[in-house]
DNA sequence: CGTTAGCACTCTAACTCTCTGAGTGCTAAC
DNA sequence: GTTAGCACTCAGAGAGTTAGAGTGCTAACG
């Protein structure tokens, strides 16, 4: 692999991603920085082809990258665009700040993404697995009906209504309420594991069988804060894409198959995959460029782009990770910060 | 118009529905109940084609009914299938029970319409307008962060973080929980207009100015709660389905434009719209076949299909009347019959 | 030896032409 | 009023043609 025929290689990328129809030999040989006949060209695409990088889709077409041909284009080829100044700033504008809900925050960067990018955004919220549980509260709202409600530290709020088998005394719901303010305080939602909400329906069942509904209603909410909810946005750009399958998107605009799973167990830093290498998540020609946002040094979820493999990486991929960064320190230290935040929330 | 061309467009449409082939004279002689000759049945069609109930693609085709003879045939023309009895129970076990959440219910009645008709199904949700607000509680829950909490009769729990720009001493918030619980306790979520909540704005601003946030905060869980959503399952059918233009189903999937206005402006009662007919909603060839459902007794919400306008209406048409009816009786007299339910919720 | 010009070759996409068959409308007989 | 018969029409399928883009190979070049 000399260095002429990765800068073609380059080139056939640049080009098809530009143009969108086969590259020829004649086509790249007319680019200002290739100073080799077509014919030369023609020898170095057929050994590229011969590498597994190029393809052609029938014998008289130009060629297409492969795969493989993507892979060494992202991973070694292509120079990432700049970002200019004055961009980073709408970003910044469209993102927040510091006092922006953590759910708005991700929410504003999937739309950020949608606009700039002309692609599908994929987001995950930030599952506040580190924040502790600042609230528990138990509201009776009417015969055998109480509402639950869960308050984190980072501030997620969740509630449940539960019915019980009998209305509680005052005395009843004072102990329940004490109890689970005692147990649950300064717990973090990552510790609230089935184990200890079993513990707690052994411990309330003792004092009082019925109450177990309410542990259990609890151990939803707990389960609801550690869910992790993947949003997608824009995904109607997938569809004005005829390079992508309509019925495939579709399918997975409705569906959203395998995307959880895919960015749960995706590395750090930027990630490209594409759909029909995978097979849970498989759009047939479709790219996913992800990244994972940290709060407070941990990871806390995603964000990227789902579009069609014939994307413009060299573009794209500097915008997630500007966002990922962004999102990152806006979310660190979060916690405190919002509790002290400068009073410029509701009213100016 | 005589008893035979009646009996003739009946047979096109079924014909026609069940073939997607324009329809001719010859096949239409062949049926069991038609004992005329094809070119009888040729004069009559060519009658009915004037009269504008059928028409052809092309001279030397069969011939396709047209809106006006879809129109006939449904109102007049097509006997409805009977449901078979162990379909209805099947639909009642997906459906759910008295207990099965409102929201829950009109989702399986989207899933159960989609397996049913293989078309799009579309839900609205039973906006809760009739019933009261029968809580509201502010809970502090942090540095001037207040959760409001807001519950209704027939169950919807709503909630809202706000930030004030002074935390409220004890008795500010007595103050403000007995005013709001004062005015809102038994107020129908109709009645929460912006004028009422304006007022309070005003009566609360003299007491203390920076309680307002709260109020306003009050006023989008409001909102939120009259808010009527649409929910468009399995739209891939539509793609699917080759009498529709593609592009049109994916811009409707998109946007689902003029849909929430169609439904909420129908009639009672089971009705079917022609896409073409109607320019608000305009997949070409397709066919809206809506209902509304009620909750003690007052119209909730819409259930129904969208499919091409070759649609089996004879057999569409009773499902959807069976679901609205089921949806009825589940959600019907819902507040009490939760309230003075049988123990079997939580545990059995 | 790598590079290049030239040329024959391949293959798709678009276009035309032809043919077939389903279906019609009309007319004349029943 | 109904029917058989017949000439006519037209979409769609299939075959053939052409144009153009792009290739691979070979032989010449520096």
């Amino acid at each position: 692999m000399d260095e002429r025929k990765l800068k073609i290689l380059a080139a056939v990328v640049d080009e098809y991603v530009r143009t969108g129809e086969p590259v020829g030999s004649k086509s790249i040989s007319k680019l200002e920085n290739i100073n080799v006949s077509s014919a030369t060209i023609r020898n170095d695409m057929a050994a590229l082809e011969q590498l597994g990088y190029l393809e052609q889709p029938h014998t008289s077409a130009g060629r297409v990258p492969t795969f493989k041909g993507y892979r060494l284009y992202i991973d070694e080829l292509m120079t990432p665009h700049d970002i200019p100044e004055e961009e980073k700033k709408m970003i910044d504008d469209m993102l927040g700040d510091k006092d922006t809900p953590e759910e708005l925050l991700v929410q504003n960067a999937a739309t950020a993404l949608t606009e700039i990018t002309h692609c599908a955004a994929v987001v995950t919220n930030a599952v506040p697995r580190f924040s502790v549980i600042s609230k528990v509260e138990v509201i009776p709202t009417g015969k055998r009906l109480y509402v639950i409600l869960l308050i984190t530290s980072s501030g997620n709020i969740k509630n449940k209504a539960c019915r019980l088998e009998f209305d509680l005394s005052h005395e009843q719901l004072d102990f329940f309420t004490h109890y689970i303010e005692e147990n649950l305080s300064g717990v973090s939602v990552d510790e609230l594991s089935e184990e200890m909400m079993d513990n707690m329906v052994a411990a309330v069942s003792a004092y009082m069988v019925s109450l177990s509904p309410l542990v259990k209603g609890i151990c939803e909410l707990s389960e609801d804060l550690r869910q992790q909810e993947l949003t997608v946005s824009g995904s109607e750009k997938l569809l004005s894409c005829d390079e992508l399958d309509k019925m495939e998107v579709v399918k997975f605009i409705e569906h959203k198959d395998g995307l959880s799973e895919l960015l749960e167990n995706a590395f750090s830093g930027i990630q490209v995959k594409f759909g029909a290498e995978n097979d849970s998540f498989a759009i047939g020609n479709s790219s996913l460029i992800v990244s994972k946002y940290r709060k407070d040094g941990k990871e806390a979820g995603s964000l990227g782009v789902i579009g069609p493999m014939r994307v413009d990486y060299k573009k794209i991929i500097p915008y997630v990770e500007y966002l990922t960064q962004r999102i990152s320190s806006l979310m660190d230290s979060g916690d405190d910060d919002i509790i002290n935040a400068p009073d410029n929330l509701q009213e100016p």
